[in-house]
DNA sequence: TGTATCGGATACATACGTGTATCGTAGTTT
DNA sequence: AAACTACGATACACGTATGTATCCGATACA
């Protein structure tokens, strides 16, 4: 099966923005936002800037493009997740091993955090991207709040607090720890195990019925 | 009693120091670090790059100076409220009397929380910032878990972790609710009453004793 | 009142990043 | 096979930030 020419072209094009987007998320987590500069991006991607140019208007639309892209993945992932804990297979033994897998979850790379964290800084100042990053956030919630519902009638728990504001507490505290592991130096085993402890106090606290 | 040149000198000099300072806090806040010229935060100080490369070595050695500053000023501000709980005219008159003081003492202002996070943001990839802001970190959370404990000890009530990782749970949790709420666009009102229902939460959980 | 000193202003050299306009070429179409 | 199209490279013009070297004026002291 052969491709028009369009979509030869387009696919080729297709692959240098996201050659060109790794690259930005790459650099972006190194020196921050406004410490990239376009060279820098384009030169880790292996292209000169006539190849950013020709793809993208500017950084800031590079930057958004990456943003809702990492975020649509977050949302795939955790979605895709969700669907494996339907499938009794994959079903969590108790509340304990529940939360492991939340944490597992919610875990990111080194990478990861520092870009989430330029975008949160971004939004505190950039009316346009807190639009974007809030309505993201009340994404996450509502599908973490869908599952934590979920578990907890499963295990006939009850919840102190709404589901949802709970799910944000869970969401802010994983992500305030993660940073915290990341200028710590702690690596991933000690930040996933500083993370997991922590879920549970919380969990211990808003669910009724929870183990002790 | 009049100065010595040297003194004279030096206090006008300080002063410029601190009117540069200022600015920078302001710039800094507004646009973050690598998006402030030392040339705004002069404009903004009502001087020109002449006075500050007579200061300061570099955009850098400024930041550090003012970060260590907003530190002491922070550090400085919770010993003297912890000493008017001492006094026993200021004690709050039950434990969700003290939350309500806890959360004032807390609260920052919007470009506090600006700068703040551009500290902890610099603090994840570089590692002189990262150490000071360490070391500023386990002072807050010493002196908020000497207060934790002396009010456990007041109200005769059990908490259900260390002292310590207590305190930093709540600094952290201060921390992200303000960046949430800044983001959310929540005037002080909002978020102070945010940052009081979730504290009382986490020490409902905490403190064995505590309220309901 | 003359003079030395210090702090801040001015002027300059330079490096860096951006965006655009143009060019060369590989792959496609007829 | 010739022409066309699209993508990325190259070259250029411009603006902006930096740091330094020098200058000027006010204040202190003799």
């Amino acid at each position: 099966m052969s491709d028009t020419p369009a979509q030869a072209a387009t696919r080729s094009r297709e692959n240098t923005r996201a050659r060109l987007m790794d690259a930005a998320f790459a650099v972006f987590a190194e020196v921050g936002l406004d410490g990239a500069s376009v060279e820098a991006i384009c030169e880790r991607a292996g292209f000169t800037r006539g190849a950013f140019y020709s793809n993208f208007d500017s950084k800031d639309e590079l930057f958004l493009a990456l943003a809702a892209s990492v975020s649509e993945h977050k949302l795939t992932t955790i979605t895709e997740r969700v669907r494996a804990l339907k499938d009794d297979a994959g079903r969590p033994a108790g509340p304990v091993e529940v939360v492991q897998w939340l944490v597992d979850l919610s875990l990111d790379s080194r990478q990861g955090v520092l870009l989430t964290s330029e975008i949160r800084t971004r939004a505190m100042r950039d009316e346009r991207i807190a639009a974007a990053y809030q309505a993201w956030l009340a994404d996450m919630v509502q599908r973490v709040a869908a599952i934590v519902d979920d578990l907890v009638a499963t295990y006939g728990m009850r919840l102190r607090m709404p589901a949802s504001a709970f799910a944000q507490l869970m969401l802010e505290l994983w992500e305030s720890t993660s940073v915290n592991a990341l200028i710590q130096r702690l690596d991933d085993a000690a930040t996933g195990e500083l993370v997991r402890t922590r879920t549970l106090v919380l969990a211990a606290a808003v669910v009724e019925g929870f183990g002790q």
